[in-house]
DNA sequence: TGTCATATCTTCGACAATGACGAATATATC
DNA sequence: GATATATTCGTCATTGTCGAAGATATGACA
């Protein structure tokens, strides 16, 4: 069980990271939209994190109704050790086989 | 068409990138296997090669048959412009997210 | 000198995993 | 109830992964 993961699921866990406890659907999607420059829906935001969680990747807890003009409960997403591991893998297989090659793939 | 890059494929190209003028499927596969610690099948590699081939991210030519015991000719790869933006856009979308985190996601 | 065995490489065919939406559904507040 | 806010569903496209089949050089040898 290798378990890889694909581009966006990386993204997803990132910004989940950066976001620490005001992680959901809609502030994922934002964070990606706003850093990475890269809109998606909210659909294919919740498909990832659904995966995520079924893979152990990412834990899950609803939080309090806030009163702010109502709404459904929102669902507040953490990553695992487990995520952090598989994420940590990928994003190191990248930089090594970008590491050395012409200056502009390095990091700037 | 946004034409985003999955994971395998930025590995790919970074093989490609990193091998010069001796890539090709063979080599490609060694690269992504001693580097990136990612062991795939030929036919991955192929058809990876294949599909990056008919978005116009990399070209290839066919190469001399080789006097080293034979065989078929080898089919050499070589990374377009738009497959140099296609990846750097993708590298830089995930750099972007990771930076600043915590220290542990930085590049070393 | 033909043809066969074998080493190298690439292509095929099929299916699983990921990515991406739009529409439907749930649920707080006013 | 009306409406804003969020999540779930159903579906299809793209990417990831193989194993097996096909192609084609060279070397051996009858």
């Amino acid at each position: 069980m290798p378990a890889n993961l694909g581009e966006l699921e990386q993204l997803v866990l990132l910004a989940i990271a950066r976001l620490g406890d005001d992680a959901y659907g809609v502030t994922v999607r934002k964070e990606i939209a706003s850093r990475a420059k890269r809109s998606l829906s909210l659909g294919s935001v919740y498909t990832t994190l659904t995966r995520l969680d079924a893979k152990g990747f990412v834990a899950s807890h609803l939080g309090e109704p806030t009163p702010e003009r109502g709404g459904r409960r929102k669902k507040h997403f953490v990553i695992t050790a487990a995520g952090r591991r598989a994420l940590q893998r990928s994003m190191l297989a990248i930089r090594t086989m970008a590491r050395g090659i012409d200056a502009s793939w390095e990091t700037p």
